[in-house]
DNA sequence: TCCCGGCGTTTAGAATATTCAACATTTTTG
DNA sequence: CAAAAATGTTGAATATTCTAAACGCCGGGA
């Protein structure tokens, strides 16, 4: 038991939030059945709502009290991220990944652009992690093993399994493959 | 972004907290600078509090909003378990383990066996710190309270609680006591 | 330019929360 | 058992929040 508490400014919080799902307070105020004065004085610390008005606020973006004091919103503010921001990661010659965000705290979702050059395998002692995964072929073919199912992907194809089950790809192709995979929770 | 909300009812839930740390109504007020009026209107839902004053009654215990509204207390009450209660697990032939707790989420602890000669005590001035607890114990008795719970437990009992709940294990008895204990994180 | 619509802010009054003090009941103690 | 202490609840007075309606500001068309 040891979440850490977000900041006690909750006027801020309520509106970095608001503003991160692209409300006014007026629009906010119509959904949660408030006024928009309200949640002008809240926003500037210039009352304390009762937990009623700050339950009925958010019902109206909508997010839970357990989210609104849990998650840091400040940490999500980057949106989008250009190419050459993506974090670069090898394993060895024949895998290479870009990550989507690795510079993000308390991610909940990792997501990959994944190239296996031809002949890449992971290896033949399978993979087991945590969470679940999921991924599309963008182009090439990969051929995934995932417990007792083996199937070779063309581009289109996709696949979704839980990551405690053992699995395995490989390229048996003479073209490099690309794919697009995320993963929850991120497994590094 | 999807954390489960618990119950809307804080009165209950203030309440349940409240008595799971072993305060009092006015108890609880001193300590957060609240009356004990507006502590009891609040648990019978009669009026709903502002965030600050709910920060200042939770300040009290101590306890931040986040984990307030974040956790689960309801499923964390049972604190003893008759050791018919434990869990039995057999490897094989030979192996097999009586695990405390099994149906608890979130568990990673370290064991230690300990030793309390007669007249042990931990102390009035109750133990607090990070993560969670429990034991078992092997021979003597020892009597253990938990916030507002105390039982003296026999050779085959066990316990398990949060450590943040202030605790205190004192032997009463003329014999030895030891018992086998984990804890989470390891305190050194 | 002037007007219009939307934005966040402000103010007075209605609604709600909190305090203070007293009460009824249970628990402790001698 | 009676007295004393402690607990949770309640009513009247006070303090705070919320509403309703206005304000000032800014940007985008006629």
């Amino acid at each position: 038991m040891s979440t850490t508490a977000p900041s006690d400014d909750i006027g801020t919080r309520l509106r970095l939030v608001r503003q991160i799902y692209g409300l006014t307070q007026r629009e906010l105020a119509r959904r949660a059945g408030v006024t928009n004065g309200a949640i002008s004085l809240i926003e500037q610390n210039r009352v304390s709502p009762s937990i009623s008005s700050l339950k009925k606020i958010l019902d109206g973006i909508p997010l839970s009290l357990a989210d609104f004091f849990t998650h840091n919103f400040a940490a999500s503010d980057q949106v989008f991220f250009a190419a050459a921001e993506l974090t670069e990661i090898a394993f060895g010659e024949t895998v290479s990944m870009r990550m989507v965000g690795g510079n993000l705290k308390e991610r909940a979702l990792q997501m990959l652009q994944e190239t296996y050059q031809p002949g890449a395998d992971t290896g033949e002692e399978m993979l087991r992690h945590q969470g679940e995964e999921c991924g599309i072929i963008v182009s090439g073919s990969l051929t995934i093993t995932v417990g007792a199912q083996e199937k070779t992907l063309q581009p289109g194809d996709a696949y979704y399994f839980r990551s405690d089950i053992p699995h395995r790809f490989r390229n048996p192709g003479s073209a490099p493959c690309l794919l697009i995979s995320a993963s929850s929770p991120p497994s590094f």
